[in-house]
RNA sequence: GGAGCAGUAGCUCAGCUGGUUAGAGUACAGCCCUGUCAAGGCUGGGGUCGCGGGUUCGACUCCCGUCUGCUCCGCCA
């Protein structure tokens, strides 16, 4: 049907006859003659219409914007003066010799060159809005990033295994997407929230490197990096300790990002403990281009008549910590103010700070609401730790540890943002020795911060069991300019270890046969020590398209309330579909007929 | 479950402290035009102001509710 791409056409293809196929990205009638953009997935292309070929020139007069042409025509010069030096194929022209209109096309909802249309708009005529070149480069990209992580794995002697997407439902973790059974009343299965039973099932058939580019499903409210359903890559490896892995995993990050970007990640990516991130960054995903950092002041503030300060700073669960900006005196009164509203959000109540007006004056050279609560130690120690200078505006949280990090993270990264102190460029590292479980204040037990059959790091199963606030895990983290874009572990491949596990998490034996025997059973059976990760590729992709929303680089997104605009799902079911899954409706919803 | 922002022509937006005929750009249609590439010129059509209720002599404008989209908190092992 056609012999070239119009995005394709250049200087060594003069004087020959192209057949083109592609959309009219745009057309200009001067009345004596038409210039027609014809647009497919490569690029534009200029076709020139001329009154001589009478028949065709009024072909091109009845042609509108994205009509479906295949035009044959001769490659030629353009004219000297007509070169157009913006595009690709600008130098050439094709004279047409032949236009056939393939189809017709209503007037497009909205235009395809304009950079500026609602998500809704979009994401409603979605098949058009994936014509611009933008979503055909991101689409592009997303498409070469996975060609490329296959290629690699296949390399290292990963096999590429598939796992159900019908499974079972797990207890701990996201909601479940449930899908009722019609041959089993009242049961149902559930998409996956990933296959990481399935994966750790492989190492136990002796597979020994699986890895899978899956969709997986969660069932919680959406954000720009969150849909309902993404894709993981899923990779698990036995035999093998956390240097193994990570070390390859650094090595394919590394070559994924040279290849595709040209960009040199470091070798070795940093590492650092989750204790270490969150004190100095307030977060486990710390985005190390924004040389902005948290200061630990407690111990300066135990003392202090200030009790806002006074109280957490004693509390063995609460923390007093500064952030400094340099040059930071320049905001603005309601730009501290926003600032307060802002951490607010995370439950801090207030958002202290101190002017440094010059450094060299003392407590003279400072400015601030709370200067007449400080003693001169005090207030010592917090510029020399802070490392303020004259012009430094230095923030502080106090309230419990967890509102600090989350209120001081986050404003560390707005104001990095906002006072664009954010370094180009790319800033991977690891976050190692996380908790093995933290404390769910609701449900009043302990929880695991990666999953239930991540390896602790301990020597036994007595250690584990005495020591649950303090236990470290043998997970990691890959973060990337503030993402977290991989997580995995080191997984429990001994069942009384398992068990134990089970057990700090309050699940009870029975429970864990009913969720979980199959993997206890299967752990019994010869289970060699294993461990892996998981990539986020949606978020992978929109870092490295330098998208704003995984919804930029998956063809046919969800909205934040998971519906699609497109199709209009979810909808009612009818009735019979209902009779057969053995459904009855409690609300009183119009199901179709 | 909660907070914020937005919803006016096909699209993107303006519309004052409430005032009688709701505008702009672009798109679209027609006419003119032989070198443009966001082509240009002239003319024209196009609106349940998201939806429902309330206040008022009068509501795009104020109030309440609701729906939709986006951002965020909670949630996401």
């Amino acid at each position: 049907m056609r012999n070239h791409y119009c995005g394709h056409l250049n200087e060594s293809l003069i004087d020959q006859n192209v057949i083109l196929c592609g959309w009219v990205n745009r057309r200009r009638d001067h009345g004596g003659v038409i210039f027609i953009d014809l647009r497919d997935r490569e690029g534009l292309a200029q076709v020139v219409f001329e009154p001589e070929a009478a028949e065709i020139f009024a072909m091109a007069e009845r042609v509108r914007n994205e009509y479906v042409l295949r035009i044959q025509g001769t490659v030629r010069h353009r004219p000297e003066g007509t070169v157009n030096p913006e595009l690709a194929t600008g130098q050439v022209e094709v004279v047409c010799q032949h236009i056939e209109i393939l189809n017709a096309a209503e007037t497009p909802p909205f235009q395809l060159d304009d950079s500026n249309v609602s998500e809704e708009i979009r994401l409603r005529y979605r098949y058009i809005d994936l014509r611009r070149p933008e979503m055909q480069a991101r689409l592009q990209l997303r498409a070469k990033i996975i060609t490329l992580l296959r290629h690699f794995l296949d390399e290292q002697g990963f096999l590429d295994i598939e796992t159900p997407m019908l499974t079972k439902a797990t207890p701990e973790g996201a909601r479940d997407y449930l899908v009722p059974s019609r041959t089993h009343p009242g049961q149902f299965f559930a998409l996956p929230q990933s296959p990481q039973l399935f994966k750790q099932l492989l190492m136990m058939s002796g597979m020994e490197r699986y890895y899978q580019v899956v969709r997986c499903f969660r069932d919680e409210d959406l954000r720009a990096d969150r849909q309902p359903e993404f894709t993981q890559l899923d990779i698990e490896m036995s035999f093998i300790d956390e240097t193994t892995i990570k070390n390859v995993m650094e090595s394919m990050i590394r070559r994924l990002f040279k290849e595709v970007l040209n960009e040199d990640l470091p070798n070795p990516f940093p590492s650092m403990s989750y204790e270490e991130s969150m004190r100095r960054f307030g977060t486990d995903k710390p985005d190390l281009r924004i040389p902005l950092e948290l200061t630990d002041v407690n111990d300066l503030m135990a003392d202090v008549e200030f009790n806002v300060f006074a109280k957490p700073a004693k509390d063995p669960d609460g923390r007093v910590a500064a952030l400094c900006v340099p040059n930071g005196k320049a905001l603005s009164r309601k730009q501290i103010d926003d600032y307060t509203g802002f951490v607010g959000i995370y439950g801090a109540k207030g958002l202290a700070y101190i002017k440094v007006n010059d450094i060299t004056a003392g407590r003279k050279g400072l400015q601030s609401p709370i200067l007449k609560f400080l003693p001169d130690q005090a207030i010592e120690g917090i510029l020399e730790r802070t490392k303020a200078d004259t012009g430094s505006l230095i923030f502080f949280g106090a309230d419990k540890a967890k509102i600090v990090n989350e209120a001081l993270g986050a404003l560390r990264l707005k104001i990095g943002n906002d006072l664009k102190l954010v370094q180009k460029g790319w800033k991977p590292l690891w976050v190692v020795d996380y908790p093995m479980f933290e404390w769910d204040e609701k449900e009043k037990r302990w929880a695991s911060l990666h999953h239930p059959f991540t390896a602790p790091n301990v020597p036994d199963i007595a250690t584990l069991e005495a020591n649950p606030k303090t236990c470290l895990s043998r997970a990691y983290d890959m973060v990337l300019n503030g993402n977290e874009i991989g997580g995995g572990s080191i997984r429990i491949h001994r069942p009384d270890m398992q068990s134990a596990a089970f057990r700090v998490l309050g699940i009870g034996e029975e429970e864990a046969q009913e969720k979980f025997g199959f993997l206890l059973e299967a752990l019994q059976y010869g289970c060699p020590p294993h461990g892996g990760i998981a990539f986020g590729l949606d978020r992978l992709a929109m870092l490295m398209s330098g998208a704003s929303s995984i919804r930029d680089v998956i063809a046919f997104p969800k909205t934040q309330t998971a519906s699609c605009l497109l199709t209009s799902a979810p909808s009612t079911a009818s009735q019979a579909q209902l009779r057969e899954l053995h459904i009855r409706l409690r609300t009183q919803g119009t199901p179709s007929t």
